[in-house]
DNA sequence: TAATTTATGTCAATATATTGATTGTTTTTT
DNA sequence: AAAAAACAATCAATATATTGACATAAATTA
């Protein structure tokens, strides 16, 4: 028998995934970007990295794997809106950075997005968006190590 | 310029999602069951539908599109878990009901989905988790109410 | 230095998720 | 009853996300 309280919190967890990318994306429909395209543009443009990241970088900051990373960057390089090139210090490495164009679209999408997070937690309170985003750090935390068997971390 | 602790707020329901997916199906790899599909699996499973549930209602219990239920849906049925037979009352609609196999492999799946739980939410007290539910039906209550044009049904 | 291991990124296959278009079936309108 | 509208489900195209397999480069070991 499922514990009912858990099985209802990870339900609304999942509901509010899918709905976060269904309505957000919606959101940004204008503008032809996703949430998934929207986090990484989010990721480039900030002040905390002029020289761009690595792809291992922006997939440990947005927690998705390697390969969907790939994926998302061919469709935003194509779209001429973050640029990658070999970093000087490891040939192994590209660096992704975010284009002019790109930033135009930032600054276009902006406050779409902010709009967004204003009608989506409008009935939050300061404190309440704290004690959410403390919960779902928890929860996250613990998922986080799950992830990767936390003793050693070479595997089975 | 963004919000910060909104944005926060959104990336951490955005990470969550993304792990929930990874880490739930790793919990259940050994029956190569997803999380979604065990969400259907649960949903049937329920005694408050012994006749089983139609696509639509599926659709609106678990919040995604009917388009991607009847994928789900199809690689549930192919695998025997799942039966779909016309509903009686209507020509159009499936009447979608779990099978015996369908319940053993539930009955399997229900102690290592309940171990997940415990272990992604550990450190969260009851109160904890009745708040972190009720901060999550908010949002989700907005992002519904956003999904559709709240003034008609029929919209633009 | 040479061989092994590790790290970085990409390609391929599959599952999930969306919107748009299509086929039937039922309901409503005339 | 016939025509129009609404509803239920599926098919097709595209984006997202995973694991597994692979190529290349760097770091470690011998």
């Amino acid at each position: 028998m499922l514990d009912d309280l858990s099985n209802r919190l990870f339900f609304r967890l999942y509901q509010a995934a899918n709905l976060l990318n269904k309505v957000g994306t919606r959101a940004l429909d204008s503008e032809q970007v996703t949430t998934q395209q929207w986090s990484i543009l989010g990721a480039l443009s900030r002040e905390a990295v002029p020289e761009g990241m690595t792809v291992s970088e922006l997939c440990d900051y947005l927690m998705v794997s390697r390969q969907n990373m790939t994926g998302l960057l061919g469709r935003l390089e194509e779209r001429g809106v973050v640029s990658r090139s070999v970093d000087p210090h490891d040939n192994r490495s590209r660096r992704i950075r975010i284009t002019d164009k790109g930033r135009e679209l930032w600054n276009v999408i902006t406050p779409l997005i902010q709009g967004f997070y204003e009608e989506a937690a409008k009935d939050l309170s300061y404190d309440d968006r704290i004690s959410c985003v403390h919960y779902l750090n928890r929860l996250l935390g613990n998922m986080k190590e799950m992830d990767r068997p936390q003793t050693g971390n070479e595997g089975a």
